[in-house]
RNA sequence: GUGGGCGUAGCCGAGCGGUUAAGGCGCCAGGUUGUGGCCCUGGAGAUCGAGGGUUCGAAUCCCUCCGUCCACCCCA
């Protein structure tokens, strides 16, 4: 049909009858976050775009095709927040918090925006739960961030994930992999495909992450960058492995795993599905020790994750994993006629100021509409006045699901209500 | 950004060149004057995703666009 109001390509309504199922999920992230020391932050859905051209990086995907940008009115040049780290890494360094003690832990629910073509699992807008511990390269917060996730994860019913691990070294060993990495391809180009060619020269480290078959054998051949790592980097990885272990964290060590962005150094980690489709990937992160100074600060480490939230309910009604239904309501409460229906409002405003969630049924219709009205809202307490009710002083109360009914004062119905 | 599938009322879904465009769910109303779940009856709701074209005639064929899904790419 013709409508001429949609959502825009790669944008959803989260209707009531999804909202149990933010709120589940939202209630989980963040009472894992806090128990293991993460404390809120919420930074703006728009930052300055060169924010994330610097931090994020040039040479991404998401800065190259896929950031929203735009001109304010002013003509400063403004973009819609692709990822969140950058933001937590700014309002570190915006708000001195270098001066707190350190690391400071920090955790955001906030939506993200890429301009990319939508698929499942895949939108233009979609919800990141994320936490940044900044301030220690101490493995065990690598370690530490990554049993949240999978502590979360746990706690929301999800299970057959699995974690995904790998380093990918630091400045001081990086550059001199990926030049023994693009020694090694040279020879081999003409056995890849195409999109490895263009990684040749783009992103070489992305090399070892194709799917396409004709390449794997390529892959197997490579060098593993986890024999290429300089010792701080080998011992820290290798103390991340050991607290992961003590934690009761199972992981994978996977070399073929590496980062879209830019800002990674040592660990770096995927959380997914034994069932991954394309869209697999439900959460993820690395350390960024390089990050902080690229936006201008003090060379300051960190290491976080984000995990999409749309991929987390994704997995969760693939699994049929339950969640609490909305909060029900408790009365309606039916009414036929001026002076009845004067009652009833005063009535439900009382019972709400109590605390109890009430409404009255729709005055424009019949007391049996009104009726059926209340079994769609499915209160506990159906509730009938009358200008009998008003003469006798007690109202019509059943008990929807029993139909056991009772003529009960305003006080009795409280008191009910207060079982 | 590339390739492919799909697009009929809020939802599911028949029809596939000429029909008043089925059916089910849901929604609304009625089945005597104030009584819900089942049942019965009735009703509302579709410019057949949009725009062009072919044809005497198009939901049905063609093109373009939009949306969605799948794979790639990328990533949460």
């Amino acid at each position: 049909m013709a409508r001429k109001f949609t959502t825009p390509r790669g944008t959803v309504d989260i209707l009531p009858e999804e909202q149990p199922y933010w709120r589940q999920v939202l209630r989980v992230a963040e009472q894992t976050a806090l128990a293991f020391g993460y404390r809120r932050i919420d930074t703006p859905v728009f930052e300055q775009a060169d924010l994330f051209v610097h931090g994020t990086g040039e040479a991404t995907d998401i800065v190259q095709r896929e950031m929203y940008i735009f001109q304010d009115r002013s003509g400063e040049m403004l973009a819609l927040r692709p990822e969140g780290t950058p933001n937590v890494c700014r309002a570190y360094l915006q708000h001195g918090m270098a001066s707190r003690p350190q690391p400071v832990k920090l955790y955001y629910v906030a939506p993200a925006f890429r301009y990319e073509r939508p698929q499942a699992g895949r939108l233009r807008q979609h919800t990141q739960f994320g936490c940044e511990a900044i301030g220690s390269s101490d493995p065990a917060l690598d370690a530490e961030a990554i049993e949240l996730l999978w502590r979360m994860y746990e706690a929301l019913g999800l299970d057959d994930l699995y974690v995904l691990l790998n380093s990918i070294g630091d400045q001081s060993c990086r550059p001199a992999y990926v030049a023994r990495l693009r020694v090694y391809y040279e020879l081999h180009l003409a056995e890849v495909c195409d999109d490895c060619r263009r990684r040749y020269d783009q992103n070489p480290l992305r090399l070892l992450d194709c799917k396409n078959g004709q390449c794997q054998p390529v892959i197997a051949g490579a060098p593993a960058i986890t024999d290429a790592l300089c010792e701080p980097c080998a011992a820290h990885f290798a103390s991340v492995q050991a607290y992961l272990d003590a934690a009761g964290v199972a992981w994978q060590l996977t070399p073929r795993l590496v980062r879209g962005l830019d800002y990674y150094t040592r660990t770096v980690f995927e959380i997914v599905p034994g069932d991954a489709g394309s869209q697999g990937t439900i959460g993820s992160g690395g350390r960024y020790d390089g990050l902080m100074e690229v936006l201008g600060g003090p060379p300051t480490p960190g290491i976080g994750f984000a995990t999409g939230i749309e991929r987390i309910i994704l997995n969760l009604r693939k699994r049929v994993v339950e969640v609490g239904p909305d909060p029900l309501l408790r009365v309606v409460v039916a009414a036929v006629g001026e002076g009845p229906r004067v009652a009833a409002v005063a009535l439900v405003s009382r019972l709400r100021r109590a605390g109890v969630q009430a409404v009255v049924g729709d005055g424009t219709r019949s007391l049996k509409a009104q009726l059926r009205q209340a079994e769609g809202l499915a209160p506990q307490y159906v509730v009938i006045v009358g200008d009998e009710e008003l003469r006798r002083g007690r109202l019509q109360v059943r008990e929807r699901a029993t139909w056991n009914e009772e003529r009960l004062t305003e006080g009795e119905l409280l008191a009910r209500l207060s079982d």
